[in-house]
DNA sequence: CGGTTAGTTGAGAAAGCTCAACAGATGTGG
DNA sequence: CCACATCTGTTGAGCTTTCTCAACTAACCG
């Protein structure tokens, strides 16, 4: 079993929560359409695993290897369990091979020729769109088990840089190969279909924060997205580190970074949460939703 | 043949231009990734008709009616030229059936179940999203050829309203079938999968505007995106009417509507552009574009 | 043709930005 | 393992942009 597998287990194991595993399969069914859907539009997905160290990956996998879906953590949300009794689902190896990456690596860069969509399997990402005078937009960030790479389908080349905020590893998939695939396995076309979808929907969200939200209600409703998709995967979700710095928070929610801390400490002295650097405690759920 | 049909030719032969089909087919091309793709992030699809009545059916359709494809002016833009030759492309009548929508009606609201994508055949419209407290955020305006309902497909609920923004005549797709129909086309896959790819590259666009750009900024962003899309109809770059409302622009830009009249009149002191009213002329494409 | 909606413009208020100083955390090389 | 350099985060003061409120005009609709 690889290492970051373990580091699964034993945080979750650590915080008295089920097995992962069992915590995904439950997810899966909430997130991929079984149970009545939210109307009101969900903010971005948000996830950084907290309480895991960034994977050690004892046995390295090399570039290039062959991934192994069968003891991937994220395969649940990879693969929806009405495609795991298809031929298709019972294979150890669903489509393509993990890669990994270094900090700051980029997964990949706008005007690469598109050829993957990219899984987080273990670390965090963040989808960076750039303007001609050099402004920066994040655009999202994206944890284990979250799609990178749809932004180059529409024309062949990616639109936005994709780099990674920690050590980590990630799925490569062959997009050419997935549509194949896609046109003999109605499900997994339809999963795709989803996932586009669910893409479009997170940035409709943004649209409406960015639009008309203030300061403050930006950053309660980035904490309080974060803290729903930590309960989500079975992690606290009252306390959790963030992975990113103060300015790509800032950068993602059209914010200073000196106007993101002024709002964390003002939601702090608001008694909603309690921050400390990265570590986010989040003492007043129901007060940081209405704020 | 339909009268919004006729309305068009009239309208590109009245100001010198080839049919439109002609056009169309030249945009599809460019549209639809032949050329070589931009890098840099395209703007959202913001196109109106310009100098074109809102349709008057003289043949008036039935809600529900069978679409003819074969006739619609849309269909170079729906259909790409790779499927015309396949027995999908030959028949009159793709998938679906056509409905009449008056200004201020909706197509779909957020929370119907998703049933259908459409596309606007005559006409153009509005997507928005409703915050909890009434917030207002339109995410997207869409004309003719452009497509709607794809933040249905992943919860199987829409996310958002869309409103037509005048008289108008839509195309109703049952995603069921299109989704077979992709099962045995893969280039109608492969079209599906780039239309809903474009939407998500459109959104971090207007991520990046909103998160980035001053408001003047903004409104030139607006209007030259604009302006462009008109040019790829075969329809005046340069002179085009407006279809919404200074509110519905700063709706959409994350501005207050005295901000974008302030911003217009600012752009016509500059001598960028000449408006009265609705009616934009553009007087310096390349000093607009570097605003 | 009168009421309503849409658009313009001004003045003052407010939210968030810029600049700056400083403190704490992190990382690196000797 | 320490010392130094760099990166990250906090806070304050003043400034800029955009918003709010208000008055007025123009366009549109029944």
């Amino acid at each position: 079993m690889l290492n970051s597998v373990s580091n699964h287990s034993e945080a979750s194991r650590a915080r008295g929560f089920a097995s992962p595993l069992i915590q995904f399969a439950a997810l899966e069914e909430k997130a991929l359409g079984r149970s009545v859907p939210s109307v009101q539009p969900v903010l971005p997905t948000l996830v950084w695993h907290s309480q895991v160290q960034a994977p050690q990956v004892s046995k390295p996998l090399h570039t290039g290897a062959k991934a192994d879906c069968s003891n991937c953590p994220t395969r649940p949300l990879c693969m929806p369990i009405q495609l795991r009794s298809t031929d298709l689902g019972k294979r150890d190896t669903l489509l393509g091979s993990t890669r990994k990456v270094e900090r700051g690596e980029a997964i990949y860069r706008a005007g690469d020729s598109f050829r993957n969509l990219y899984v987080a399997r273990a670390g965090s990402s963040k989808t960076v769109a750039v303007h001609r005078d050099g402004r920066e937009q994040i655009t999202g960030f994206q944890i284990a088990g979250e799609f990178l790479g749809m932004d180059g389908i529409g024309t062949g080349v990616y639109t936005v840089d994709a780099i990674a905020l920690e050590d980590g590893l990630i799925c490569v998939i062959p997009f050419k190969e997935l549509e194949e695939q896609c046109g003999e396995v109605k499900e997994l076309q339809h999963l795709l279909h989803r996932l586009m979808s669910r893409e479009i929907v997170r940035e409709s969200s943004l649209l409406m924060l960015m639009g008309n939200l203030t300061a403050e209600e930006r950053v309660a409703a980035f904490l309080t997205n974060l803290s729903q998709r930590f309960r989500d995967r079975g992690y606290s979700s009252s306390e959790f580190n963030l992975r990113m710095t103060r300015e790509e928070i800032g950068c993602h929610l059209g914010l200073k970074l000196e106007t993101v801390s002024r709002m964390f400490t003002k939601l702090q002295r608001r008694g909603l949460i309690d921050m400390h650097g990265k570590q986010v405690r989040i003492v007043d759920v129901e007060g940081l939703g209405r704020v």
